[in-house]
DNA sequence: GACCGGATCAGGGGTTTCCCCGATGGAACC
DNA sequence: GGTTCCATCGGGGAAACCCCTGATCCGGTC
């Protein structure tokens, strides 16, 4: 916020976009090339796959990245790329302004989350300091990081939509899944058939949008269910 | 970042001053009543006592905190203000600008942190964003709390004598396993096949002397392998 | 050169998880 | 008195997981 740094006297900072909408991308490409020399685009990216080619080959300072994509989510780019090349900026850019996505690309690696209905000139701010080493965030949505890294004050375990649709039993089942119990060891700690145990833990996975147990499991000890 | 509210055409932002020294207090007070009618100091406090009861009494929308005090950090007055008072909205504003400062006064519900070679008009202008939601940082400080909230890839994962026995691809396997992968994506992933997935799971099972995948998923997050 | 450990792969077999389907009894709600 | 939701149970099947054994190749070490 408080650098006035003079970005004339050094080289552009190297960009590398990663949209899955060729058109957006060509946009943005105009946009940050034309209005300044503060930046410049080496390179682009429809998918997850190509974005992890392209970052490993062009080896920009920043990557604007989307958050949703065909093959996974921006948060993939991140976790893939990040370990071959630490150096690399991070800037999510997104339609999106719901928490869990922020948090989400944020808790992978990210520096900074801006909405699509940013400036270019704001864009430009933003990827310079990126660059420089700081936090950019979209008005409102540094809060949302900040309250997922706050110790709830007794807030009790998290409340979620997902969450509130499970009932009481689910819960139990969840709980004790989360725990790394098998079904069968479950079915007897709750009285309960394998089978019923199986219809619960369905339903959960159902509810959850997840895909298998792993997953839960991790999902559950997110949300302090354990 | 982006908030061009016209502030002039709103009620001044109520303020209230925590820090240890009358004088820095007296100047603070000095300069945001006389540079800007956006913000007007309601009261001030020189301990944790005095600050916890004088936000009672004035109901400020925001407290400027300083981090170290005699008889507690700022951390403590934000743990014994915020559960009566969720909506007050506090601004850490410290000499300190190191990391563990930062990170501990926002775990504890600051919505962030200004280092006290601030201007007077960016400190105003700082109380304002917090005012509106928005999070506030001195360069380079959000950066801290940002790593201290991403899963940490290459920092310090923590060491064991159990996990000292894995082998190296061992440990790759364990790290997306314990993410959720199936077998065949992590085969996938290291251009392995499944057999071989397999039977490093098999080796680090029985290296952990654990029983399955839940709970080596667990064990796993504990040791921040993830 | 022999030995050892790490990494790779494979076969075979048993267990567990996951996902369809359907069913019953009870409570709650209109 | 029907409808809806919850909790319970089951069959059948596909996929994934776990374990055991055995095998090859490679890079060190003694």
């Amino acid at each position: 916020m408080l650098d006035d740094v003079t970005q004339s006297q050094r080289e552009p900072v190297k960009v590398f976009l990663v949209d899955d909408h060729a058109l957006f991308r060509a946009g943005v490409r105009t946009e940050l090339d034309s209005i300044t020399d503060e930046v410049r685009v080496v390179g682009e990216a429809g998918s997850v796959a190509e974005a992890v080619a392209g970052i490993a080959r062009t080896k920009p300072q920043v990557v604007l990245l989307d958050v949703h994509m065909p093959d996974g989510g921006g948060a993939e780019v991140l976790r893939r790329v990040r370990p071959e090349l630490p150096d690399v900026v991070f800037l999510a850019l997104s339609v999106s302004d719901a928490a869990e996505d922020v948090i989400a690309v944020i808790r992978a690696g990210a520096r900074g989350y801006v909405t699509k209905t940013i400036s270019s000139k704001e864009l430009v701010r933003a990827v310079v300091r990126v660059a420089d080493g700081d936090a950019v965030f979209s008005p409102r949505l540094a809060g949302f990081v900040l309250d997922a890294f706050a110790d709830r004050p007794g807030s009790a375990p998290i409340n979620d939509p997902e969450l509130d649709l499970l009932t009481p039993r689910e819960r139990d089942v969840l709980r004790l899944l989360a725990r790394g119990y098998a079904y069968k060891e479950i079915a007897s700690e709750l009285f309960i058939s394998v089978k019923t145990v199986e219809t619960h833990v369905s339903s959960v996975l159902r509810k959850t949008q997840l895909s298998n147990r792993y997953e839960l499991s991790r999902w559950a000890s997110d949300r302090r269910l354990v």
